[in-house]
DNA sequence: TTGAAAGCGATACCAT
DNA sequence: ATGGTATCGCTTTCAA
């Protein structure tokens, strides 16, 4: 592999002109950034990144933290990232935390050790604390899908109250008055922004909430079952149900369907996320429309514009969900009411 | 952060000497070993694993290279690769190609010029002269996916044509004879061999092979449903239908499903890859489990073994695909029959 | 506009 | 077992 030694040699010119060739310095003239760009192309010269970020101190790479590579919900996430740093010539360094503290600090440290220029972190387990006191290191980090009130500015996120508000409001409107909710496991703040928009709804509609049909799951589509269970066999009589997120109103739906229930017929359902899996599952899923793969977008935008000076890039904190309308929720029609 | 220099100062050691406390080098005493620890210790000392890499002339990188960072498939694939490398302290670098040439190319480039140790490749639009010629540069690679008998060595596949056995023999047991076949497109070499199975089942049986009972895809769902309504409009009786792939099954469903069959008792089916919405898509799917989470972790060890010597892996490149038995294909039951 | 030279923080060879 | 030192390939003052 040609070095930038040998391309000064053969142009006839110093190592510091080359370098400056190389990054595109304003103070050269033509002539010679012909000459250079000449003898770079013959010698098929390539620079070495790994001595350029020794020397410069910044190793153009961004290190992201998800909870796990697969599942339905992270790719999109990482597509996005993806996508936007490479244009960037950036690289993504990954490591999964397994929505496990130790695994996640273990994955952070790891990034870091890799001297990455910026973290973008979607990280469930780990402290506030913790990540306040990462944040006040020398490396910057951006937190998806998290909310930390002193670290507002690097934080992109999902207004799940309004999502919340508006799966419940779509059942409201469509005549349903008893309504069931599987919630996420409530110490996590999307699952309890989520229900807060329910709530609000409810409230909208002047219709009292039944405790009785609140059940907490943990975003598992196993939990959706064992909650549509237990929903079941309290007796009392709902006639939609609105899941915290579409994996629970899958593992819902499979269990409805099984007790003999005729969806969407008897019973409405909506979820939360718009996961692929949302057009696949039967009836399809009438749910909000999380755009993960925009907000991986995003945060690899706050990087290129804070840590690698791209000024003319914009900037958005919190995002909007929308209601994605398919089958599984239509209106109430008593006439069909078995529960 | 502290340097290497600022270890070999406090424990009143030579900068050789912390290297090769570093590299676990046996040739240090038990006391300055533990000196140079403390030292190391007390001024929370990490390696610059730049400065490692540009002396050493090792990245500790490897770069991997999909079609997609999203997806119900890839995700497995990237899983295994990270789980395998990071335990390691390998860290994975990773481009997307968007089954495209021009872009796998710029990706293979990509991760060139970030001076990876190896690549893993899940390539599709490349060329096998193009691979044949990147694996004679110095830089190894591995293919996953992908067999080149002049690379034999670097490719981790799946036995295709046993999976595609698999699946039609599953149908011929349960007593179908009318089978009709959806396959990939059939210049991808899993597309062909999945077919060469379904052939050889066809053969065992002794059915003979209706050729207006065959339709190719491309592996997307919309293409599933494409070919199921060509199918059903050519109006030949079929009870089994087999899929070179799960999204493309789970397209036919949705059709079949639009066009009032009642399954699985009017049509069984079978799908292949066994992706996670095989489980969710009604009735569940039976498939062909295709291992790519193994297949990704296997690739990962066979840098480990060959580039950063570990030689105490064991590799394997192929795979034997197995049979998922769900809901979607039962026996064959005359009585049902309508078509 | 161009060049000389001092790092960047490790590794690894050669001595001792 | 330990130390001295050249080296990896580039960036970045500082002078000219």
């Amino acid at each position: 592999m040609a070095t930038i030694y040998q391309v000064s040699e053969l142009a006839g010119v110093s190592l510091a002109t080359v370098s400056r060739v190389m990054n595109n310095s304003p103070r050269v003239s033509d002539t010679t950034r012909t000459k250079v760009l000449a003898a770079m192309e013959q010698l098929g010269y390539r620079p070495n990144s790994i001595a350029q970020s020794l020397a410069s101190n910044r190793s153009n790479s961004v290190g992201i933290l998800v909870s796990e590579l697969h599942g339905p919900f992270y790719g999109e996430m990482l597509s996005g990232i993806e996508n936007e740093c490479r244009a960037a010539g950036k690289h993504v360094i990954i490591a999964a935390g397994h929505s496990e503290e130790a695994s996640e600090i273990d994955g952070i440290e790891f990034l870091i050790s890799r001297s990455c220029d910026a973290l973008i972190l979607h990280v469930e387990a780990v402290s506030d604390d913790y990540l306040i006191k990462l944040a006040e290191g020398k490396l910057p980090i951006v937190l998806i899908n998290r909310y930390i009130p002193q670290l507002a500015a690097n934080c992109i996120c999902l207004n799940n109250e309004l999502g919340g508000y508006l799966a419940t409001r779509q059942l409201l409107q469509q005549g349903h008055r008893q309504l069931a909710y599987i919630a996420g496991p409530m110490w996590k703040s999307d699952a309890k922004d989520r229900y807060a928009g329910h709530l609000r709804a409810m409230a909208e509609y002047g219709v009292k909430v039944n405790p009785a049909l609140f059940a907490e799951g943990d975003f598992q589509d196993s939990s959706g079952s064992r909650c549509m269970q237990q929903l079941l066999d309290s007796g009392l009589a709902f006639t939609a149900l609105v899941c915290a997120n579409d994996e629970m109103a899958a593992g819902a739906i499979e269990t409805a369907r099984q007790r003999g229930l005729n969806l969407p017929q008897q019973l409405s359902i909506v979820g939360f996320d718009n996961l692929i899996l949302a057009r696949y599952i039967h009836p399809k899923l009438t749910t909000i429309d999380y755009p993960i793969g925009e907000m991986g977008r995003m945060a690899a935008r706050w990087v290129l514009k804070n840590i690698y000076q791209q000024q003319t890039i914009r900037l958005k904190n919190v995002f909007e969900p929308a209601l994605i309308c398919r089958e599984s929720a239509c209106h109430f029609d008593a006439a069909n009411q078995t529960a």
